[in-house]
DNA sequence: ATTGACAAGTGTATTTTATACACATTATAA
DNA sequence: TTATAATGTGTATAAAATACACTTGTCAAT
């Protein structure tokens, strides 16, 4: 074997899961209590190392239900992350996914969860991540805001469907951003994520909102 | 070893660019026939396996300079490919970059590169590809075609400025349809990608061309 | 020098889209 | 029946995108 040939031993692959949810108008991002060194104590992203007969996207569900038990999230591919020293212990590139899923599920992971190394964490609450999470994250986040305008991936956040006011919320949640009613009505339709149907809400003591759904497949806008 | 632990054997990584030029109005990306199994004989988009020392912009850089000589280019990252069988040999995943390059370096290929293994193909007319390299030429068209909207990915092809009509026509060309002369420059000036020069091009019997240049460092629009 | 040819630069009227803003509707509860 | 609370809808105005035509600068021929 010679000097070259060696250079490339000993690489593997992370899938990491940037998993959102929205409580309260905050968007959380799950993190993971590290059990294993390295960086044991640290709090990462959900994710670990890549199965030699699994799919990128298949492995990052995978090491999602193993860590939290959570299950039919869909998940978008956005980055693939590969500073040499990123894993002290071998080299490792990092392929990186993000998720958002409804916060009814939450007390589903708190169950099934084993001594509190998993939590919701708000966005703008992180503390100190291990390996190069902190800037998986920080892209995570980015790539958040632009996919909930262009693509279902809110979906999973609203699997039974979704009122108006219950989706300006979520918007306002994540770009951080407040709306006028009328005009985030008109915007959001005229981006063609989500179609009518012909059910209301529950009443609370005002009129009911109607509720939507998001599309299975979104056809993609003509760029200039 | 345990079973679970030889799961993660055996990885690596490849960093593969689609590297796009247009000639005569015709968008070509540049491809280059395999001297070694496996796919001996095949064309395959520049690339190869990332080395454990550098990170993975520099591994595609690396490739595409030894494989083909041409330096200096700017390239983006743009996704990660994992399918299981994607190649034969052993479980390997690919980094895919775009980048385009300025036709007069074609020259500088030709001479450069041993035996004519290398070539650019119109993206019209591909010739079949090992790997699955078809899966990601097609990804990276797409990519290329929303970059040239929101970055600087066209300034490596306009190294030393360029004019309207020259970016109207590569503009035509990668995206395969026609501009009206006045709306074009009012629209690509809106998305504030280039800057006035105080120069101008070559005459040629008519009147010169004002300069511009692509910005160093584009900023993000506002989302919604 | 004048003129014609060629391709570049610029302006404006019109249509479409985005924004700002106010009232009407449908529930519950007293 | 009425008050309350949150949802749904419409319209006038401003901004942006589109359709479209004339002017300008250079070279080359006379």
């Amino acid at each position: 074997m010679d000097v070259k040939s060696k250079l490339y031993k000993n690489q593997g692959i992370h899938v990491i899961t940037a998993l959102f949810t929205i409580e309260q108008g905050v968007t959380k991002v799950l993190l993971i209590k590290r059990k294993n060194e390295p960086f044991l104590g640290d709090w990462v992203l959900t994710g670990g190392a890549l199965c030699n007969n699994e799919d990128l996207e298949a492995g990052a569900l995978r090491e999602l239900e193993e860590k939290t038990g959570i299950t039919g999230v869909e998940i978008k591919q956005f980055k693939a992350f590969g500073k040499v020293d990123r894993s002290p212990v071998m080299r490792m590139v990092a392929v990186g996914f993000i998720g958002i899923i409804d916060s009814k599920r939450v007390h589903l992971l708190r169950e099934t969860k084993n001594t509190s190394n998993a939590d919701w964490f708000p966005i703008d609450k992180i503390p100190p991540l291990g390996y190069d999470h902190e800037e998986i994250l920080h892209d995570a986040i980015i790539e958040l805001r632009k996919q909930i305008v262009k693509s279902n991936i809110l979906k999973s956040l609203f699997p039974d469907g979704v009122t108006m006011p219950e989706l300006q919320k979520t918007y306002e949640a994540i770009l951080d951003k407040k709306f006028d009613r009328r005009n985030f009505r008109k915007k959001i339709l005229s981006l063609d994520l989500i179609s009518d149907t012909n059910k209301s809400d529950k009443f609370e003591g005002n009129k009911p909102a109607k509720v939507y759904e998001f599309k299975k497949k979104i056809e993609d806008k003509e760029i200039f």
